[in-house]
RNA sequence: CGGGGUGUAGGUCACCGGUAGACCGCCGCGUUUGGGACGCGGAUGUAGUGAGUUCAAUUCUCGCCACCCCGACCA
């Protein structure tokens, strides 16, 4: 991508309104555009990066036998005053079209993927079974806030699984404990496991959370083995695992996991015909990632007073070309040159062609943070100046070198 | 939903009871060119919205709307 054509341009002040970090850093750099309170359009960077968290996230999901399917946005009423959350889901969207139909607008997917699998699921064979989607999901949050932490439209994977029996469920659930600490860490989050305190289904339930002072949850944590449990549950007792002091450390939740048991096979009559011939209620869980939030979270953890650090798994691009001395026919063909040898290598490349102040390159390659910067210019000869964002030395390598590492990651 | 705050150019803000300015950005010309360059010239506003007070309202008062912060809430 040619820098001189990437849309929109980075704002030197965040706009007013934006205090948080991920909030004044995304807008600036354009990543994200507020639309209005909690909802916003991802630009180009946004959503490249949007697009590689999810990569992640599929893979994982994939990788524990997750089929990946895409449902409706638009949600029937009746699904929901069946099960009873038309009226208690407080942070439920309802719309009435000009007809007087109405509906939901998805906030999570119960209502739509019981129905759909009572409808293939009907023997112990077709057991388990685990699909998720990855959708724009809408809560009618009494506040949005913090950027794109907490919005009332946001992308968020979901997944659901059905199984024969608790026991196998607890199992997949475990399974899917440990996938979600691989997407946190491949993603470049720390995280934490705490059980949750309010759940509305299960005592078992989990949330994984980012410790950051920017979190909006309050999360104990042990000062001697590191574990940590939720305030709620937990509070003013010495750590469960090794007995040692607990303290309190704002967090932001990125993942939770909830054994969702059989109550929504009952709304939906989702049963199954057993070994022993029996009909049995469809035991399930769901799972779920907010991406758009893992994207802010990964932003607060990840950032100097001058602008983002991406991880490499998620940055928009991995290397920043900034051409300098374009005037020079010499530079210019080279600047060119490496950038279309690094894509050929199959590298994501954003190469800062414009006719602007080094000075100014140099500001923006900082704000949008991606990994490796590559300065091209009269100065670097035959070699390429190349920098990390995370550090501060820079180092002549050649065009095979910088391959090298780039793709090593 | 309670409390507080803010709405003026594309962005950040100032000013003022007599219908608007700065900086950034944008356009043109020239000079620059390794950490957000400089000079000159130029374009861009129904002052969130409705009402009230007043000879006169962007300015004062009230309603509404929007956005932000604190809290409550948080499948």
């Amino acid at each position: 991508m040619k820098y001189s054509k990437l849309f929109p341009k980075t704002l030197k002040q965040a706009p007013s309104g934006a205090e948080s970090i991920n909030h004044q850093l995304l807008i600036r750099g354009g990543f994200i555009h507020q639309e209005m309170a909690g909802v916003y359009t991802y630009l180009p960077l946004g959503w490249r990066v949007l697009s590689k968290i999810s990569d992640i996230v599929r893979e994982e999901m994939n990788a524990i036998g997750g089929q990946e399917l895409l449902m409706p946005a638009l949600e029937p009423k009746e699904n929901w005053v069946k099960t009873g959350r038309w009226q208690s889901f407080d942070v439920l969207f309802q719309l009435k079209s000009r007809h007087g139909a109405e509906y939901a607008l998805g906030p999570t997917h119960e209502e739509i993927i019981y129905p759909l699998v009572v409808e293939y699921i009907h023997s112990y064979k077709d057991l388990p079974l685990s699909l998720y989607q990855i959708q724009n999901k809408f809560r009618d949050e009494p506040r949005a806030k913090s950027g794109v932490l907490r919005g009332r439209e946001f992308l968020m994977k979901d997944l659901y699984s059905f199984h024969v029996s608790d026991e196998d469920r607890n199992n997949y659930y475990e399974e899917v404990g440990k996938a979600y600490l691989k997407i946190f860490k491949r993603t470049g989050l720390p995280v934490v496991e705490t059980k949750a305190g309010g759940g509305t289904f299960s005592d078992l339930s989990k949330e994984f959370q980012t410790l950051t002072s920017n979190g909006e949850d309050i999360v104990m944590v042990c000062t001697n083995c590191h574990a940590a449990v939720n305030r709620e549950l937990e509070q003013n007792i010495a750590c469960p695992l090794c007995g040692g002091k607990l303290e309190e450390k704002k967090a932001i939740e990125v993942g939770n996991i909830f054994p969702l048991k059989t109550s929504f096979a009952e709304a939906f009559n989702l049963k199954f015909t057993d070994k022993d011939g029996k009909q049995k209620l469809v035991s399930a869980g769901c799972y779920g990632i907010g991406i758009s939030r893992v994207m802010g979270a990964v932003v607060e953890v990840g950032s100097d007073e001058r602008g983002i650090i991406w991880p490499e798994s998620v940055a928009p691009f991995q290397v920043h070309i900034v051409g300098l001395d374009l005037d020079d026919k010499a530079v210019k063909d080279k600047a060119e040159e490496v950038y279309k040898l690094l894509q050929a290598e199959g590298i994501e490349v954003l190469f800062d062609d414009r006719e602007i102040s080094a000075g100014a390159k140099f500001a923006d390659a900082d704000l949008i943070g991606i990994p490796y910067r590559v300065v091209i210019s009269k100065k670097t000869e035959d070699k390429l100046e190349v920098k990390k964002r995370s550090e501060k030395e820079t180092e002549f390598k050649t065009l095979k070198e910088l391959i090298e590492i780039t793709l090593s990651h």
